[in-house]
DNA sequence: AGCACGCCGACT
DNA sequence: GTCGGCGTGCTC
């Protein structure tokens, strides 16, 4: 008898075992999908990892119901890729799974309920369930879920329960639609037809059918046949939109045969291959470096200033592997702002390159997946443009994996499990492969670069702008001083209005960063000094001036009572603080005559909207811009002659322990829009501490030191090997509780970690209490805090782990490999 | 994850 | 006395 042990799409830690009938013995292999069914009814798509002949004791095996595959849907090494993301951001080889695959490849059964017709006691049901059964006869087969939604039952189970004793309701399992291929009708002469003879003769019977005369005759320009060329397929959409009806009776005429044929959804476009460009010296120097690096080192690290042509040197990377005949993953954070890499990429490789992310449908994603999967076919994607998701593509071998813009958090997942990071996991996938890593930007994650400088990663430099840009001047404007003057106009500082007003003149744009969206983050009563407060996540509300409304930008809780104090019923209400709207109103007052406009999630909710605003400003129709850190990404503007940096104590005193890092990066990031052609850009920073050293830094442009005292302070963190535990929440508001809680917790991780955890005696509660004033523990006291704590460590590092039978301690992992 | 089973508070 | 809350445990 053989067994299969398999992944099953569900947070369950073990593989479980079903039985292989032997009819598809035969059929059964590692890593293709089967059918089972799973507890009482549910029906899912899992996969075969492990085939063996160990007859399972304690309990009884189910048979696998059908095997999906021809040939297997993932390799070997993925699965080792799965089970190494599985262990190290400890989540289940379940959800790793369900992640990995497209939803077009798991099927999943839905339970349906259907009316029974049979059933002849109506009467006896009650209100309630005549209502039921109403909308249940209406339909077909409904789902639970929409069954809800219609009837406004909250809950049903009870309902359907009692309902199916009485046998007035069936309940079915029903698979969900899966991956279908498209399908597109094509046309060919019938058989009777066979030479140019008898289709003289036909042509001459249509005589008194104009239309179809002219369409047959069409059909055969077409597809060549009788001629000298070599016959092609017709598809029925390449004749005139105009002519069906005419179509439909040559089929009835017997003169045309229509069939269908599996068409793809890859974009089949030939697009023009235009090539490599030649790299310019220091590109070629960077490349030429790259590859010397390669022969000694797995791990590249490009760090190349903004707009120093990074995408030209990975390309002439990319090409060469592609001619070894290997596989190449360039990862992005964000499909949606390569819209020219994409176009750089086809002009270079053409049809080689495939592009995946989540705004593909599901059936183009299938297609993807089992393109890459068969890669020795004509036509197959050698290249893959995609986002962190693309990192779980069927690859055979893998050559090179490009990760750009390496810093970027998008990498990270956050919310369902598998919390990975994309560009980490890269390094891993890379290393299964035999494959090489090339991560490249302009300001690299600390952690990429701490392992430059001990050389587990190599290191290579641009330093010089593409088409010799010179890089921005940045200056320091001190609002504190200028507030104590009284020399500041609503939020600016003179230096910074001095800049706007010349650079005006001179018919340059202008961007202001605020990061920080709406009117002002806070109102407050004149009267009682009360700060209305989200009821759910303990953060303030800001308020939003053109919607009049207050809201938490959390979880996205909206009010309209923003004229009253809710406390004292007060009507003095002041805004505090300022945002992108405040901004923009501000600067409208001090100049009335100069196009304005604000690029936040508020102003350009749709696409269309936010590339109205982008265009708007390319054309040079907008003269200042103000932005939250939306501007500082895939952007390329050529006359900003200013860049404002409205509030940099905002950034730098976010309660997150990256945030220095990252106030570096959104400034470097944001300044790179500053220059034109043939005149320097200016920066300037405004912020009430001008002594600050990580400001100092950043004008000087001393990442090094700053990166090198970030590392200090952080490696307060680290456990070898791997783990950072950086948050605990616990939820103990007295003394003793919280003592007992964290002897229970470190007790309890060294279950999971072993000595990894620092010692037993050790004073947890004194060292959360130092890491919480530094800003890198959270503690939570409140319950209503704990949403508000969650919103800053998924920014910031989003790992959690709960501690089974703790329900008041969460764990909070960053895990990066340092 | 789903679903069943089981044990205590607020309603006929 | 029941309905319904969610705590616990199991699924090959």
């Amino acid at each position: 008898m053989l067994f299969a042990d398999v992944i099953l799409p569900l947070p369950l830690p073990q593989l479980f075992t079903y039985g292989v009938p032997d009819d598809l013995a035969e059929m059964a292999e590692c890593g293709k999908r089967v059918i089972i069914q799973f507890g009482a009814k549910k029906i899912y798509t899992a996969l075969i990892r492990k085939l063996h002949n160990n007859q399972p004791s304690g309990y009884k095996v189910k048979d696998i119901i059908s095997v999906l595959d021809e040939t297997p849907v993932v390799n070997e090494m993925q699965f080792k890729f799965w089970e190494w993301i599985a262990s190290y951001y400890l989540c289940n080889i379940g959800e790793v799974y369900k992640a990995a695959l497209p939803s077009g490849l798991k099927l999943e059964s839905e339970t349906k309920i259907l009316y029974n017709p049979d059933f002849t006691e109506y009467e006896s049901l009650t209100e309630k369930e005549k209502l039921f059964i109403e909308v249940i006869e209406k339909h077909e087969a409904i789902t639970i879920d929409k069954l809800v939604s219609l009837s406004g039952i909250k809950n049903p189970i009870k309902l359907i329960k009692t309902l199916l004793d009485k046998k007035a309701i069936f309940a079915e399992e029903k698979l969900r639609e899966s991956y279908k291929p498209r399908q597109e009708a094509y046309l060919r002469l019938s058989e009777k037809i066979h030479n140019e003879e008898q289709l003289h003769l036909t042509l001459d019977l249509l005589k008194k059918a104009p239309k179809q005369q002219q369409i047959l005759t069409r059909f055969i320009e077409l597809s060549g046949c009788f001629a000298q060329d070599i016959a092609r397929e017709v598809n029925k959409n390449e004749l005139p939109p105009d002519s069906n009806q005419a179509v439909n009776s040559l089929i009835s005429k017997n003169i045309l045969e229509v069939y269908s044929k599996e068409i793809s959804r890859l974009n089949s476009k030939h697009c023009e291959v235009t090539g490599v460009k030649t790299l310019n010296d220091y590109q070629l120097k960077a490349f030429e470096e790259i590859k010397q690096h390669f022969l000694t080192k797995d791990v590249v690290l490009l760090h190349g200033v903004t707009s120093s042509g990074k995408t030209e040197v990975y390309i002439h990377l990319i090409e060469e592997e592609l001619r070894k005949g290997r596989q190449v993953l360039y990862l992005v954070p964000e499909i949606a702002l390569t819209t020219q890499i994409i176009v750089r990429l086809k002009n270079v490789f053409g049809n080689l390159t495939g592009i995946y992310h989540s705004r593909f449908s599901d059936a183009e994603r299938v297609e993807i997946w089992k393109n890459i999967a068969s890669p020795n076919e004509e036509g197959s994607c050698k290249l893959v443009l995609g986002v962190r998701s693309s990192v779980f593509l069927p690859f055979s071998k893998l050559g090179l994996i490009i990760v750009d813009e390496e810093h970027e958090n998008t990498f990270k997942q956050f919310d369902p499990a598998p919390r990975y990071n994309a560009r980490d996991s890269a390094l891993v996938l890379a290393k299964l492969h035999g494959a090489k890593v090339l991560m490249g930007s302009a300001t690299p994650s600390i952690e990429s670069y701490y392992n430059c400088s001990t050389e587990k990663y190599a290191l290579v430099k641009i330093t010089q702008r593409y088409k010799d840009i010179q890089m921005p001047a940045t200056v320091v404007a001190n609002t504190r001083e200028a507030y104590r003057k009284k020399q500041m106009k609503s939020h600016f500082t003179p230096l910074l209005l001095n800049n706007i007003t010349e650079a005006l003149k001179n018919k340059e744009q202008i961007i202001l960063f605020q990061n920080r969206r709406g009117f002002s983050p806070y109102i407050q009563c004149e009267d009682c000094g009360c700060i209305p407060h989200c009821s759910h996540c303990d953060v303030s509300l800001t308020y939003h001036k053109r919607l009049n409304q207050l809201v938490c930008h959390y979880c996205g809780f909206v009010t309209t009572e923003v004229s009253q104090c809710p406390d004292c019923g007060s009507t003095k209400i002041k805004t505090m603080g300022f945002g992108t709207e405040k901004i923009e109103e501000e600067i409208s007052l001090l100049y009335p005559e100069v196009t304005v406009a604000r690029l936040d999630i508020d102003s350009s909710r749709s696409k269309k909207a936010f590339e109205q605003i982008i265009t708007g400003f390319e054309l040079h129709n907008i003269d200042i811009l103000i932005g939250t850190q939306m501007i500082s990404k895939g952007l390329d503007f050529d006359n900003v002659g200013i860049v404002g940096i409205m509030n940099a104590d905002n950034m730098l005193n976010f309660p997150d322990f990256r945030a220095f890092e990252r106030s570096y990066q959104l400034i470097v990031q944001v300044s790179g829009r500053a220059g034109r052609k043939n005149k320097q850009g200016k920066v300037i920073i405004q912020t009430s501490d001008d002594k600050h050293p990580i400001i100092g830094y950043i004008v000087n442009n001393d990442f090094q030191t700053l990166y090198y005292t970030q590392l200090e302070e952080r490696k307060l963190f680290r456990y070898p090997p791997y783990y950072r535990l950086i948050h605990i929440l616990l939820r103990h508001k007295t003394k003793e509780k919280l003592d007992t809680a964290s002897y229970l917790l470190a007790e309890n991780l060294r279950k999971i970690f072993g000595n990894r955890v620092l010692g037993p005696e050790y004073p947890v509660v004194e060292k959360i209490q130092d890491y919480y004033q530094k800003n890198i523990i959270l503690k939570i006291e409140k319950e209503s805090s704990a949403i508000r704590a969650k919103s800053l460590i998924q920014q910031s590092v989003g790992h959690f782990m709960e501690l089974p039978g703790f329900k008041n301690i969460q764990v909070i992992f960053d895990v990066d490999p340092m």
